[in-house]
RNA sequence: GCCAGAGUAGCUCAGUGGUAGAGCAGAGGACUCAUAAGCCUUUGGUCGCAGGUUCAAAUCCCGCCUCUGGCACCA
């Protein structure tokens, strides 16, 4: 089976209730994966949860709950956020489930197996109270430690460090021969810069047993658990191993699958979080290189949101909601507006006024208002038929058409709205210029009216194609209007000429009602 | 402190040597197919500060100020 593109988000820390930087996460991964899948490409796309460490296991015992169960509460709760989004994942990864502890075990013995781990004694200062090491970092500057730590005592503990010293400069020499591997450049540069100015120390990769209980247990020595990275990194390899991918399952040496093979092993994109950076492109790399895995082809790295222009926090309620917004809004306002005001890279900032805003002006009056106008013209001059093809927007159509493709490839999917969007105003201008509603009040000019009609319904077509990657429902609901047959997912539809004369349209409804008017009497 | 990046119209930003730009917000206009939408016109900036190079600097160089990100075990 040839390789499907594979395209994943980080999986979220079952700490709480999704919020808006999940879903903005994983809008953007969607937009991505459609836009694959309009390519014509088979695609998977993989997102989940990170059920395992202390705070999970504390967070159950606090609800009084056994902590399996605890996860498998809020995990039906992630997934229901999941379907909310739209998204079109192909599955979903809990790290909890047997499928995944079976497959990090593996890759555990493999590489104990190479000798990547040893084991080492650590001392530090310990705080019983926050159950964690302290760093020079956490003291004060008189060199104590806070009150926050409770008694700060002196430890030694064993634990499996895994080798990461040997393999600092291929791995600068890949980001640097691949600009793709870490986008956008400022975070390759920020990890160039951290390969070039440090030397790596090994990876503490477990924690004891008696320390911290809800985890993998290290497969060759019981008194210890696998920490995160080797936990929550592999997942992207583990649930290519459960369908069957042959590349991961040999390195691991698996063994042949018994049911499906899916070939999807290494990643198209990774997107991730910027805080999250140096564990995707150093350790995770270094990890796969061990186990003799080629590396992902792109980590895409996004910024967090603000709201109001400060730091969303619980606390002081400063927060977006996002199934509050969707629910109010509709889902592909709110996909539209996170992919629209922010770009990949950079962080951004959500004001419910530039929502309403963008909400108004750029979906209610530009898009919804072009395509009930056109057809609500084409209804009224010609009964809903399409006339014969005309092609007097084509060129330019067909220009717009190529910026958004390109866009879209390269991940600027803030660009690729902007350019459907020149498409909108164009089309907008045109109404303008030719004045159909004139036209159609002088029967001589019968002729040219039916050609203006034409480029309106085929442009309205055309962004029903373009949108389908960002606003799904909308960009069917725009092909329900025109009564076509065809869904919008295939971006090779949006060649001009798609309309076939005689076709009869269906009526115009508001895409996106406006909200901030009062109904007209 | 160190290393990057940024500072341009009220807001978000584009512009890397040759007469200051876009979108939004603000103002005005003609129209009426449409979700009172759309279209056209327009106000607005000593391009962070101070020097230098050049016929010419937002753009190159030096200094300074301010902001942001990073400076590893962080779920």
């Amino acid at each position: 089976m040839s390789k499907q593109f594979y395209i994943t988000t980080a999986i979220d820390y079952v700490n709480g209730e999704p919020h808006l930087g999940h879903a903005y996460e994983k809008v953007i991964t969607d937009v991505i994966a459609r836009t694959h899948v309009a390519l014509g490409e088979e695609v998977f796309y993989l997102t989940g949860l990170d059920e395992h460490g202390q705070k999970v296991e504390q967070a159950a015992k606090d609800a009084g709950m056994e902590t399996q169960a605890y996860c498998d509460r809020l995990a039906a709760s992630w997934q229901s956020f999941v379907k909310k989004l739209g998204l079109i994942n192909r599955d979903f990864v809990r790290t909890t489930s047997p499928r995944h502890k079976d497959v990090v075990q593996a890759v555990l013995n493999r590489l104990n197996d190479k000798g990547e781990f040893y084991k080492k004694t650590y001392t530090g200062w310990y705080s019983a109270k926050e159950e964690t090491f302290l760093t020079e970092k956490d003291r004060n500057e008189d060199g104590s430690f806070d009150s926050k730590w409770g008694t700060v005592t002196e430890l030694e503990e064993d634990n499996y460090y895994f080798k990461l010293g040997e393999h600092q400069q291929w791995l600068i020499d890949h980001i640097e021969s691949n600009p793709d591997f870490v986008q956008p450049t400022n975070r390759r540069n920020e990890v160039l810069g951290f390969l070039k100015n440090n030397k790596l120390e090994d990876l503490c990769s477990t924690r004891p047993q008696n320390r911290l209980s809800w985890g993998i247990p290290f497969p060759f020595d019981a008194e210890f658990v696998t920490y995160v990275w080797f936990d929550a990194l592999t997942n992207y390899i583990s649930i290519p191993a459960a369908h069957g991918d042959d590349t991961v399952r040999s390195a691991l040496q698996l063994g042949a699958s018994s049911g499906e093979s899916l070939s999807l092993w290494p990643a198209d994109v990774h997107v991730i979080g910027k805080d999250i950076l140096k564990f995707h492109t150093v350790y995770w790399p270094i990890m796969l290189k061990a186990m003799g895995l080629p590396l992902p082809k792109t980590v895409l790295v996004h910024g967090w949101w603000q709201k109001d222009g400060e730091k969303m926090s619980k606390s002081t309620g400063n927060v977006v909601d996002p199934v509050a917004v969707i629910d109010e809004w509709g889902l592909d306002a709110f996909r539209y507006y996170v992919v629209r005001e922010l770009g990949i890279g950079p962080d951004g900032n959500w004001t419910d006024e530039s929502f309403s805003n963008r909400y108004s002006n750029e979906l209610a009056n530009g898009l919804g208002n072009l395509a009930n106008r056109s057809l609500s013209m084409l209804g009224r001059y010609r009964d809903g038929i399409v006339p014969a093809r005309h092609d007097e927007l084509a060129e330019e159509a067909a220009r717009f058409v190529g910026e958004t493709v390109a866009h879209l490839k390269s991940h600027n999917l803030q660009a690729g709205l902007q350019s459907i969007w020149g498409l909108v105003r164009r089309a907008n201008e045109y109404v303008d210029k030719t004045a159909p509603f004139k036209l159609a009040k002088d029967p001589t000019q019968s002729e040219r009216l039916d050609e203006v009609l034409y480029n309106l319904t085929e442009v309205v077509r055309i962004l029903g194609v373009l949108l389908w990657p960002f606003i799904p429902e909308s960009a069917g609901r725009i092909f329900q209007q025109l009564q076509l047959e065809d869904s919008p997912d295939r971006l090779a539809l949006a060649e001009w000429g798609g309309m076939k004369a005689g076709h009869q349209t269906g009526k115009p409804a508001p895409l996106f009602p406006r909200k901030d008017l009062a109904p007209r009497n």
